[in-house]
DNA sequence: TGTACATCAGTGAACGCGCGTTCACTGATGTAC
DNA sequence: TGTACATCAGTGAACGCGCGTTCACTGATGTAC
């Protein structure tokens, strides 16, 4: 085999290194936080050879938000594994990982929708429309963990997890962020998942 | 009397009118949406003279979030009187209003934390401060309609109040933003101010 | 295997533009006498 | 009441800067023969 990438995965490569930067720069610094150059540069890249890649800064974006929910799903199911292998329900787990201090703090690895929502209505119908598959992904989440009786209640327990987690981080990683997100665990799981 | 306003008091009408101004920018368009030029033009001035009433475009912003939430409050607190006179319980008054059809379209009058959430943590320490005035005077108000064993749930109620606003905002001032809304009243209303 | 050519991801300088901020100036208004 | 002066909100041109985007060029790599 050989032992370098041949163009077009090389490409691909520099392509999805782009995105991943991307990603994380846009749950860090918002949708307008997140400049061209800025990107290449933490890619390791020159500002010039961005459109190589993408039609413009937008499409990037659109890349980039998609990307984040990606892999903040990936990374929540992944967890939610070990937790169900525990005997821990469906909803618990997602509720306790979802509104947990790590999502607190890591905003650049959590969920998009999160980091996001309140800017999203404000961006290009392209922009947008990737944006609203996110929230509808989450949605869908929830919904699957839920018996069919309570499914209609999937976008209430959202908003409330997502609501959260803004409002606790307005207040920060300490003591009143952190209670906010345990009285929410607490309610939701009180009201969807009783202990036995 | 004079016809006239003296000067201090024309120029504190003036400062008034830009904060206003300023104070619908931030929800229409987000604390980034927001440049020094479009303001004072909206206000009926040139942008030289800005810095006459404010020390930075930082400083307007941290003025206008704080006018936002008041301004945003007297309103809903108006709203409140009229239902509560007719035998309407505080808490389902807010729930009400706060996921109204009104609310949901009217951003640019509405709620700067619904507005603006996602974004806060993200702006400078001043900016971040006199927004978290706004999330905990929020929080303040929905506790102050809670019986004393239920206000634990202020900050909880708020979260999904706030999330549920956002998120439907994402979909539109369409039937599915509408159905989060009536979702999200009917659960709140089932758990804390259920029909006698 | 070796050589010549084609491809194209990436470089780096340059562009036009809008931004926040500064500043010399204007002109309406209040004050002093 | 009338005149001269001081004040200062607001004007409009200009600034430096960073942005998204363009483009001529480079140089590593794959292909043809």
């Amino acid at each position: 085999m050989a032992s370098k990438q041949n163009p077009a995965n090389k490409r691909a490569l520099t392509h999805e290194r782009i995105v991943e930067v991307a990603s994380r720069a846009i749950r860090r610094a918002g949708y307008d936080g997140v400049g061209v150059a800025g990107i290449m540069k933490e890619a390791g890249l020159t500002h010039g050879g961005f459109y190589a890649h993408f039609e413009s800064r937008g499409a990037l974006l659109a890349e980039a938000v998609t990307r984040a929910g990606r892999d903040s799903a990936a990374a929540v199911a992944e967890r939610m594994q070990t937790r169900q292998a525990r005997g821990q329900s469906g909803l618990r787990a997602i509720v306790e990982i979802y509104l947990s201090d790590a999502h607190l703090s890591g905003i650049e690895q959590g969920c998009p929708v999160a980091a996001l929502s309140s800017e999203m209505p404000r961006q290009t119908p392209e922009l947008l429309a990737a944006s609203t598959v996110r929230v509808r992904s989450l949605i869908d989440r929830v919904k699957q963990v839920l018996p069919p009786a309570r499914q209609a209640q999937a976008p209430v327990i959202v908003s409330t997890m997502v609501g959260a987690l803004q409002l606790a981080r307005v207040f920060g990683a300490n003591a009143e962020g952190r209670a906010l997100l345990t009285a929410t665990r607490e309610t939701l799981l009180a009201q969807y998942d009783p202990p036995a």
